[in-house]
DNA sequence: TTGTAAGCGTTATCAT
DNA sequence: ATGATAACGCTTACAA
C-alpha cells in the first residue's frame, strides 16, 4: 500500500491539512514546517493519489484524443502520428495527459460515448478527422463537454483548428495555371469531409480568379484511398486534362498508377500536384509536388486552445474560436516546374 | 451537475446501495426493483462517475502506452500507428482505455515517471521500443507496476511480447544464401536495442548453418535511420558484398541511395533484403524484399497479456511470460529471386 | 433481498 | 499558521 497524506502527517507531526497545503504550495505554511513535511514526504516516498484528488477538484488533467473513423487510411499516412506528437508534446508541457479514444466500430460509438466520454475521466476532448455529420459533436455540445476539433466544423459553436485547405488547394492550382495549364482536373475528397470540400473550393477559386471556366466533368470525387485515386484518374482520362490537382497524396499515388498503365508520362503528358506531403511523396518516381499542412502544429494548437478553454484563460467565445494555419506548396518533379 | 447514485435512489425509492448493485449487475436484487431502478437511471440520465468508483475499487481501467524515445524515426514509419491500433482495439474489446505516455525528453523521464506512472491513474503499462538500458523497467519492477514490454527484454522478470526478430533475419539471410550468395553483408541496428541484436544474431546463425564463415568487415551498425543506412552502405562497398541484409527498411532506403550513387544496380550487382515492410518498401524502385513483423498483433497481444495479468487470469509467472510472434519473408524485386 | 454506514485519499471550509 | 471536519460519489461489509 502506498503511503497517504495521513501517514506523512503523522511522520511530520502535523495535520493532514498542512501536508496538503505543502503539496499544493499554499503560501500559509511556516517555512520550517514546510521543510519538515517535505522531509517526511521524501522519507516515505509519498505520491499524491491523482484519483482521490480528482474526486474533489473535479479535474483529471486528462484530455481525450478522439478519432472517430480509425480506418486503415489513417494509419498508413503520417497524419495521425504527427498529430499525436504535437498533441502529446503540448500536453506534457502543461502537465496534462492524453487518452486515446479510437472508434473502430461506428456502431459502438454511442456506447463508447457514454462509457468513456461521459464518465468523468476527461477534462476535455480533441476530435480529429470527423465527418461533417458525425453525431459526436451535437452530443458533446448537449452535454457541455469542452472540446476542440482538428479540421474545421460548420457549427459555429464548435472551437476548431485547421490547416488552410482552401488556400493550400488554391495555391496548388494557381501553380499549375502559372505553368500554362488550362484544362486542369481535380480528384476531390469525399463530399462529407470538410477538408475535401475546402480543397475543392480552393480549386474552384483558383480557376475563377484566372477566368478559367469550370468543366464539371474534370471534377471527380475519390475517397482519400489509393484505389479511389486510381479509379478517379481512369474516369478523368477521357476528358484529356493536361494537369490534375489531387486532394491527397495517397490518392495521387493511385492516380499515378492509372497514368502509368495508360502510358501517360508525368509531368510531360500530364502534370500533377498532390496534397499532404506524406513521406512517399518524395520517394516515388516522379517525386510529387504537393501541399504540406503543419500537422504537428495543428495537434499542438488544438491542445493549447482546449487547455486555455479549460482554464478559462480564453473566454468561451461565440462564435467559437477558429484557428487556421497556413499550408505550403512543396515543388518537386510531378508538376513539371523544375524542368 | 450530473445526477448521482443518491438521486437515482431517491427517484426509485430505494437505497444508494441497491442502485449500485443494479449498476454492477449484482444478482441479489429483485427483478421488479431492478427494473424500477433502471427506469430511474434512464429518467435522469445517470452515468456512473468513474473517478469515484476508481477511488474505492482501486482500478481505473486505464492502461498506459509508454514510448520512451518518441523520436522522429518512430513517427515516420508505421510501427507506432499500427501498434497503437492493435492496442486500442484490444482495449476497446475489454473496456479498457489507453493513455499515451510519450517521453520526448529523456531528462524529464523521472519527473514523468513520478507524476504519471505512479499517480494511481494507470492499472498497468505497456512499454514499447525501449532500449536495453532504459531506466524505466527497474523502476517499475521496484514499484510493482504491472507492465509488459513490446520487444523482448533481457530481465527475466519482465513480461514481453516480441516479433521473432532472430528467425526473421535468419530466414532473410537464408533466402539470399539459397539464391547463391556467399559474400553477404549486413547493416545491423544499434547495439543497445534488442531488436538490433536479435536480427544480427539471426544473420550469424544463418551463415553458421550453411558453413559460411563470418567476415566481420561485412557487419556494419546503423542507427535505424535512412542516413545511417546510406553511410553504412558506403562503408560496406569496398568489401564487395554480393548481397546485403539490412536490419530495417528505412536504412535499406538509404543504402539503396548509396548504391545508386555508386552506380551499382539492385538486384543485378547486389541483392538486398530489408526488415519491417514499411509502405515505402513496396513503393520504391526496386520494390524491396523484406521481413514483415505482425506489428498490430504485437500491440494486441501486449494488451491482452497485460489485462490477463491485471485480472489474475494468468499467474504472474517467474520467469515472466514471453510471447514470440513469427515474422514473415515478403519476396519482391530487390533480392533478385523473381527474375 | 435490502438498507445502514464506514470507508477510499484528497481538498476546502471553518474555527482557533 | 494550523487543525478539525465535512464533502466528493461510489463500493461493500455487515445488519436487518
Amino acid at each position: 500500500m502506498n503511503p497517504t497524506l495521513e501517514e506523512v502527517a503523522r511522520l511530520a507531526g502535523v495535520s493532514r491539512a498542512t501536508v496538503s497545503r505543502v503539496i499544493n504550495n499554499h503560501p500559509n505554511v511556516r517555512a520550517e514546517v514546510r521543510e519538515k513535511v517535505w522531509q517526511a514526504i521524501r522519507e516515505c516516498g509519498y505520491r499524491p493519489h491523482a484519483i482521490a484528488r480528482s474526486l474533489v477538484t473535479r479535474q483529471t488533467q486528462i484530455i481525450g484524443m478522439v478519432i472517430p473513423q480509425a480506418v486503415t487510411t489513417l494509419f498508413t499516412d503520417p497524419f495521425f502520428p504527427l498529430l499525436l506528437r504535437g498533441a502529446t508534446e503540448t500536453c506534457n508541457a502543461h502537465k496534462y495527459q492524453l487518452m486515446l479514444v479510437l472508434f473502430d466500430d461506428p456502431a459502438g460509438e454511442s456506447e463508447m460515448y457514454e462509457r468513456v466520454l461521459r464518465n468523468g475521466y476527461l477534462d476535455g476532448v480533441v476530435v480529429s478527422s470527423a465527418t461533417v455529420d458525425d453525431p459526436l459533436m451535437p452530443l458533446m455540445l448537449r452535454d457541455q463537454i469542452p472540446f476542440v476539433t482538428v479540421g474545421r466544423h460548420p457549427d459555429r459553436h464548435v472551437h476548431c483548428v485547421d490547416a488552410d485547405n482552401m488556400n493550400g488547394a488554391r495555391i496548388a492550382v494557381e501553380h499549375l495555371i502559372r505553368l500554362g495549364h488550362r484544362r486542369i482536373a481535380t480528384i476531390a475528397g469525399p463530399a462529407n469531409m470538410i477538408a475535401g470540400q475546402d480543397r475543392l473550393m480552393g480549386y474552384r477559386h483558383a480557376l475563377a480568379a484566372h477566368q478559367i471556366p469550370v468543366d464539371e466533368r474534370l471534377i471527380v470525387h475519390g475517397d482519400f484511398t489509393e484505389d479511389g485515386g486510381m479509379i478517379a484518374m481512369q474516369r478523368l482520362l477521357p476528358y484529356e486534362p493536361t494537369a490534375v490537382f489531387v486532394a491527397s497524396d495517397t490518392m495521387a499515388v493511385g492516380a499515378l498508377k492509372s497514368l502509368r498503365q495508360a502510358g501517360r508520362r508525368v509531368p510531360d503528358d500530364i502534370a500533377m500536384v498532390g496534397f499532404d506531403d506524406i513521406p512517399l511523396a518524395s520517394a516515388i518516381e516522379p517525386r510529387l509536388t504537393t501541399v504540406r499542412q503543419p500537422i504537428e502544429r495543428l495537434g499542438a494548437m488544438a491542445i493549447e486552445l482546449l487547455i486555455s478553454l479549460l482554464q478559462g484563460t480564453r473566454p468561451a467565445a461565440y462564435p467559437a474560436h477558429r484557428i487556421v494555419l497556413p499550408a505550403e506548396l512543396i515543388v518537386r518533379d510531378s508538376c513539371g516546374a523544375l524542368r
